[in-house]
DNA sequence: AACACTAGCGAAAACGATTTCGTGTTGAAA
DNA sequence: TTTCAACACGAAATCGTTTTCGCTAGTGTT
């Protein structure tokens, strides 16, 4: 068990100072090329590396970047991970990933301990409970201690930081449209209770795709899920003799909860009514039928927010501010739950 | 933009030397209760939190923990990671993630990256081009710098180290039997290249289940896909006209496939043929019919290794060795994929 | 011969913390 | 009055680097 080479051993070996040894391995023109190319052989003989560690408390700087999610479990966050790793790998970033649970708690726990040296920034998207209770203490404080913070998806509009948010609004509000094109004159929507950001958004959409057409928002046509265990359950409930022809819901898991529980009531998907999910993950593509959804293009997301992260650390001196905000566009991806040709009223003509 | 509050700068502050200071707040009899309490109440006062970098450097240990996976999208993984995580924090360790998106380059660069310094040992489950080039001087190296490496699912038998396997032969032989049990004649199974270990030892239970039946393997009825991209067409141009009863397939998604191209045959799910999967994932719980898996208990896994890589850290002086292997049962779960209610032959009667 | 320069290297400080080993001041025992 | 232990604290080494500064010899200039 050979233990990890310094400069130091290198030194005595070659009988040099440590300065020395630094120095012909940075390539300094100070060292005469004999000893250079002296000290350097003996360093890939051995297969010398740096030491990370030290580097980074030379240097105040630990080239990795911290990210906070609530849940890894949900595809969309792995897929904003995959973004985040590929962009920071591409410039020399390491990636420390912790996972708050969606406990407030666990959330602040996690920041102090990764800003205490051990990440030079964050990427972030806060709990549930965060939001909830409104406390963002941890939040300033990073950044008052000149961490830069970069939030996605679940983000906060009072704190003032670097932001990459999809255009929820607007991405309920494609899907809404095109229910409406497809003649649906019921629309139900299946969201969660407001305090979840994406959630209030995307009712909004909603909402905005209604009036647009001149349509009236029904209270009984909208369910806001409170717990997500017992959501099944409750959408079911919801949408039993309701007699709707379309269902907008805010995820993939409402989406086919929803398909399920009107396949109970003898309702067929696409036939009898239509549904557009969000979140374009591997159940949408699989699901018999397949899922008409709205794609969060997750890894583009975890690119920005990598970017914008990096690019305020290497800007010199976190010069706090200008804060942006990066729209990530979301796409409709047609599939069989709104396909028109299987629809019974078209086939009646 | 406050920076962070140094022993230095409490020394400074209150008129003492750094190391009172640092005496004072780890509890030192040494100083008197005095000056004690007025450096405790300063240092909570404005917060005082010690760099880990620089406990890392003079501790020569970072109690961080690196995770190399080959991919994060795939659910299995992620539920590793989520017990990975939860047993790491218990005990005071970061993690860190990378992918290698199973790469046999990234995998090393990764390995060689976090090796110097940053994290104290690895969990790894090494990439489809590493077993394929069976190259392990990566992992032998670390080993051989006394840096506890503990390997999960997809293992290297020639390195000796901690592992975390299921039990793949078992879990494959009793969803075979399973399917015998249920009557099954022709069962396909559709399975991956033998240099992945898993596919291979998933192969062999499948065989094992036949001859400890009586039955007959038959090379026709085993498929082995090479490219998961194009596995979709594959399968379904394996299974047409074979006339089978039962499938078993080593993953959700090959068993999926097998689903929908049955269909399109004509064939019901499970009225004339039963299918099993492997994973039990998101998809095999919302797919319909509902999938019958082979539950591998994914965070159970990371919770274990994690457990054995913390055990070894823990315990003085990497003693090298001795090397333990645990065996992860698998649980047969079954779905609507496997009812027999639903049988057309039962009803025939 | 006196001086200025430069090439080539080493000493030491710095990053932020812990820890070992002094050291000066008490107060009490002899 | 002397001696000595206990007490309370500080200096310095250490972890592994980088970097600034200083030193020494050799060379070139006048």
């Amino acid at each position: 068990m050979k233990k990890k080479l310094t400069l130091k051993q290198i030194a005595r070996e070659l009988d040099v100072s440590v300065s020395t040894v630094s120095k012909a391995l940075r390539d300094s023109a100070e060292i005469s090329e004999d000893t250079r190319q002296k000290i350097k052989a003996f360093a890939k003989l051995y297969n010398y590396k740096p030491n990370n560690i030290a580097l980074s408390l030379k240097n105040r700087k630990t080239k990795t970047i911290g990210v906070i999610i609530p849940e890894i479990i949900h595809h969309f966050f792995t897929t904003v991970i995959s973004g985040i790793e590929q962009e920071a790998n591409e410039n020399g970033y390491h990636v420390i990933i912790c996972m708050s649970n969606n406990s407030f708690d666990k959330e602040v726990i996690n920041m102090e301990l990764l800003a205490n040296g051990s990440t030079d920034g964050f990427i972030l998207s806060v709990a549930k409970e965060t939001q909830q209770k409104q406390d963002y203490h941890h939040l300033t404080e990073v950044i008052n201690q000149g961490m830069p913070l970069v939030m996605f998806d679940r983000v906060i509009d009072e704190i003032n930081c670097d932001k990459v948010v999809i255009d929820d609004v607007n991405g309920a509000k494609k899907a809404v449209q095109r229910l409406i094109d497809l003649e649906c004159e019921k629309i139900a929507l299946i969201t969660t209770v407001d305090y979840v950001s994406v959630g209030k958004l995307r009712t909004q959409g909603y909402l905005e795709a209604l009036e647009e057409n001149e349509l009236l928002p029904q209270d009984d046509l909208i369910l806001k899920v409170e717990d997500f265990d017992s959501s099944e359950e409750e959408i079911a409930e919801f949408l039993r003799n309701k007699d709707i022809d379309g269902v907008f819901a805010v995820n993939e898991h409402f989406a086919v909860y929803a398909i399920k529980a009107l396949q109970q009531q003898g309702l067929k998907v696409p036939d009898d009514a239509y549904v557009i999910g969000f979140t374009n993950g591997e159940l949408s593509k699989q699901f018999i039928p397949s899922l008409t959804t709205v794609s969060q293009h997750g890894a583009e997301m975890g690119a920005q927010a990598a970017r914008l992260l990096i690019k305020k650390l290497e800007s010199e001196e976190a010069e706090e501010g200008p804060y942006e905000t990066i729209i990530v566009e979301t796409e409709l991806v047609e599939r069989n739950s709104t396909k028109r040709e299987f629809k019974k009223e078209i086939l009646k003509f």
